[in-house]
DNA sequence: GCGTGCGCGCAATAATCTTGCGTGCCCAAG
DNA sequence: CTTGGGCACGCAAGATTATTGCGCGCACGC
């Protein structure tokens, strides 16, 4: 770990979450370092496993998005397990959270159209073990969608 | 618009989406295209807009993400028009969806910890114009955090 | 059969990234 | 107060990657 991230590192972080496809000169401009000092703090997030990786964001109007609430039917350990395991096996699945509260798991599903939608819903959902019972939240406008998280 | 994507197209996405760090002699040889041939589909997804942006992907596990459902007062246009006026204005919402169904908004808020989200979620949900009645869902494993649509 | 358009690969050029090196700063030990 | 080590910086050379003009081949429609 670094020891603790200064301002700098801070500015940066935002810069790259909101776009990662400045060029370094860029950057340095923006926070006030030569390319090679912006370079070489990227490198250490890395390293430390801060910045996982870089994605190209796709349009999501284009996808049907739906949010799904889930509850499982028995709250053993073997239960959870199994049950995220199969939901993970599908490519649809955006975004995968274990939650506290009257639900056990939120899923959001990301697919081409309601035929998709039904399609997958039936096989990660319906058919996935342990379930108690699900509800779902069809997005109708994406009106904010990143990864962005506070570094400080 | 582009008339229609190939299946070099889809594969094409579908990494960019995964991991846009790569190199176009990467990618290309990924999906048997010269670099050059890898760059101008790019910069057609990027001129038609389905390719958005890229960013830099910041590991959520440091965070504390939340998941907020909201139900507004009245449905009147314009309260829902100031309710995410107001709610896009903050930068710890990470994400944001007008939804069907019992409730009118998903809003996934990331802070860097259970005071900095008491206090967001006093400042963007609680005072927010039009509220009804929100309820929050803590996340506590993360299992995927992806932002991949499907292109087909 | 014959143009026309489109996407491709290749190759030269431009831009960007990468890395070794020397410098200055800060802190801690003497 | 001085000295030495560690660290991050800027600079500049070299390597890698992106960009773009060019000519070719294929498919479509006339």
């Amino acid at each position: 770990m670094p020891k603790t991230l200064d301002d700098i590192d801070h500015r940066l972080l935002a810069l790259l979450q909101q776009d990662s496809g400045r060029t370094l000169a860029a950057l340095g401009d923006l926070v006030g370092l030569s390319p090679s000092a912006v370079q070489r703090r990227i490198d250490r997030y890395r390293e430390t496993g801060l910045l996982r990786r870089e994605i190209a964001v796709v349009d999501p109007s284009s996808a049907l998005l739906a949010v799904c609430l889930v509850t499982l039917d028995r709250e053993s350990p073997e239960s959870h397990r199994s049950f995220r395991e199969w939901v993970q096996a599908a490519p649809e699945v955006q975004q995968f959270y274990n939650v506290s509260g009257d639900h056990d798991y939120v899923v959001i599903l990301a697919t081409s159209g309601m035929a998709h939608h039904r399609e997958t819903a039936e096989r990660v959902i319906k058919n996935a073990p342990n379930l108690r019972r699900y509800s779902t939240m069809f997005v109708l406008d994406p009106i904010r969608t990143t990864l962005t998280v506070p570094t400080r």
